[in-house]
Order: structure tokens, then C-alpha cells, then sequence
DNA sequence: TTTTAAAGTGAATATATATTCACTTATCTT
DNA sequence: AAGATAAGTGAATATATATTCACTTTAAAA
């Protein structure tokens, strides 16, 4: 029999973050989402129970795609410095690239849509970030401050950037990321 | 004859921003403001015209608070390293007292009730922010890096670091807060 | 090709929420 | 104290939105 299509589940997700990265939360309904989508409002409820489900599901694939995009080319033998970079670029990229799950991620954080569950699994996926500054405090590249708080500090730093870069339309070029880069580094680095 | 109550104002201010800090702005009804300031639905329209008014409202009333409180105590006449930091403390004390407004703001960003033009007001009031950072250029104290840049990533990396002090529970004690400060200056230190 | 079951539909329904309004209460003025 | 006006009320209404369901379409299996 017929299969619940893959692709249609990534088109209701992305007119949702389409939407949400515009309207936010609050102001985006189903309706809306279908619309976008280009589907009947039931076909939704095909896919996911209400919207809640939706909102949660959306929330938990935007989490794991990033995590598991920004350690891509990431080896653990180079040294510390460029593997830092390495990393700091795909999170970066990822975010100008994906800047409605931004808005997405940030809208959630504080809705009643997301759940316990989803939280706790999210925050579960940032142990490999944790780990990464670890080592650099052990090799005394890092400030020996609360990992927690070095983490927050960075990424909330680039989010912000993201939003400012998005909003000036401005595009960043090569110098221009190199230098942002150097703000983050100058702060962490011990 | 009598008069609307500026106290019944806050009151309602401070309902709201409890609220949205716990359920986001989407999940947040006029029954629910009402209820939790104590006062009947029908007295919200006495005091504004609807739900937009309410949220650009506070909107407005939260951001020029904030900025006041920010150049509190700021003497251009000193050097810029202690009166930058001064600053520094003003907005990160204001943060973390009024963590709901954080939250509030970062909400309000992307839905549909803040109009352009209440967006525009709040622009505005930055103004003294970036004159601060280009003084800092001046005098060879700062990056000289584009100053919107240096202040989004200053201030997305505080905003962050408030949500972070205040899920983890933990207190800033001043050495806390001296080592978060270095963190900023040395990200923006030229 | 026919059969079968899932996918898809969108108008109808249920639910949640904003807003109104006829009325009550409080306060100021004379 | 009486009259006048604004503030306050909350049930009733209007509106917006989520969700359902009887039905149609599609595609895999027989």
C-alpha cells in the first residue's frame, strides 16, 4: 500500500519554519501551515497526532541535524586550534544557511509546545560540545571558566550575529567571518 | 474624577511578563493576564485597546527601561575601559533582575504583533550604544570591526549568558561576573 | 485488471480566545 | 450628601483555530 511520504514530512517542516521565522510561533496555525505546504489541513493530522507533535518533532530534527552537521570534517588527532575552527565554521554556516530554524529554535525554547522529553533529549546532544572545550582547557587554549558558560557565551554570541547579519543583509565574505571568528577565539582562548 | 491606575499598569505588566517567561508569548491569553494581575478581562480594555496594544506596550515600556538603566552612572569625562564596564554591569544586572523581560523581548522579536513602527522606536534607543563603541574605536580600545557587529555579539553573548545563569540556578558572584566580563573585553579588545 | 488499504481532502465541528457591553462600584466635585 | 463620571466587572458574543470524519484519490498487491 502507499507510504507516508519522507519528502512530504520535510515540506510541512519547512513551511512551518517559514512561517515561524516570520509570524513566530504565536502567529502561525495550521491552516497556515497547510496552505504553505500546499496540502489539506487533515493531511497534517496524517502525519502528526496535533500540533503540538508537530512542533516537537520539527523541534527535535532541527536539534540533531545541527549537531550532527557542525562536527562534520572534525578529527580529533589534528590540534586543537583549527579543529575548533573547523567546527565553528559549520556552525556557523549552518546557521546562515538554516536561519529559520534559528528563529524556530529560539521561539521554542520558551513555548508550552515543548515538551520535557523533547528538552532533555535536545540538551543530551550537546555533550560532544562540552567535550570539545574540555580539551581545550586541558590543553591551556581555553579559559579554565565553566564549560556551561563558555558554550552559552559563544553560541549565544553567534545566534545573535546570525540574526544582526541577516537582518543588515549583509553577506559575510571570507574577512569578514575571519574576524568574527577572531572575537569568539580572543574570548575563550586562556 | 478618578484616575486609571499607573500601578494597575505595571501590574499588568508584570503579569504578562511572568507569563510569557513561563508559557511563551503563544501561550499566553488575555484570561490568563488578567486572571494573574487579579483583575477582570474587561479591565484590560479599559487600560489598552487589545492584545497588540498590550504586548507593543510593554514592548516599548521594557526596552527604554532598560536602556535608562544601562548609561546609569556613565561619566564620558573618565577613561573608557571602567566606564564601559560600568555599562556592562548596569545591563547585566538589569538581565538578570529582569530576566522575564529577556525573555519577553526575544519573543516579541519575531511575531506579528510588534509593529514596524514600535520596532523603529526601539532602534532608536540604541543609538548611545553604538556612539560607546565608536568612542572605544577611537581611542584604539576596539576592534575595528563594523560597531552593529561587536554590539550584537556583545549583547547576544550577555542575553545568553543570563538564560544560562538562570536555568543553571547559579548565583554570579562578583568573581564570576569579573571573569564574564573578560570574556567580553577580550572578544572586543583591540 | 481488480482489489485493498493507506494517503489525501476540506467542509463541518469542537474548542479556545479575544473582545464587547450592560451593569456595578468607586471616587471626585459641588 | 447628591450627582456626575470614570474605573471595574464578567457573562455573553464574536472570532479564530485546532481537530475530526465521511469521502475521494492513489498506488501497491493479488
Amino acid at each position: 500500500m502507499k507510504l507516508k511520504d519522507d519528502r512530504k514530512v520535510t515540506q510541512i517542516f519547512q513551511s512551518a519554519l517559514k512561517l515561524v521565522a516570520k509570524k513566530g510561533l504565536s502567529g502561525v496555525t495550521m491552516g497556515d501551515i497547510s496552505r504553505e505546504a500546499g496540502i489539506a489541513t487533515g493531511t497534517l493530522y496524517v502525519y502528526f497526532k496535533g500540533k503540538d507533535e508537530l512542533i516537537n518533532a520539527l523541534f527535535a530534527a532541527c536539534r540533531e541535524n545541527s549537531v550532527q552537521v557542525s562536527f562534520k570534517g572534525y578529527n580529533p588527532q589534528l590540534p586543537f586550534k583549527p579543529g575548533f575552527k573547523n567546527i565553528w565554521l559549520n556552525i556557523l554556516r549552518y546557521k546562515l544557511q538554516h536561519f529559520e530554524e534559528v528563529i524556530f529554535m529560539e521561539q521554542c525554547y520558551h513555548s508550552p509546545f515543548i515538551t520535557a522529553d523533547t528538552r532533555e533529549k535536545a540538551q543530551q546532544l550537546s555533550a560532544p560540545f562540552y567535550a570539545l572545550m574540555e580539551r581545550g582547557q586541558k590543553e591551556q587554549l581555553i579559559k579554565q571558566t565553566d564549560t556551561g558558560l563558555l558554550l552559552t557565551f559563544m553560541l549565544g554570541a553567534m545566534n545573535e550575529l546570525v540574526k544582526q547579519t541577516h537582518y543588515s543583509g549583509i553577506t559575510l565574505n571570507r574577512s569578514r567571518i575571519n574576524s568574527t571568528f577572531d572575537l569568539c577565539w580572543d574570548a575563550l582562548k586562556a
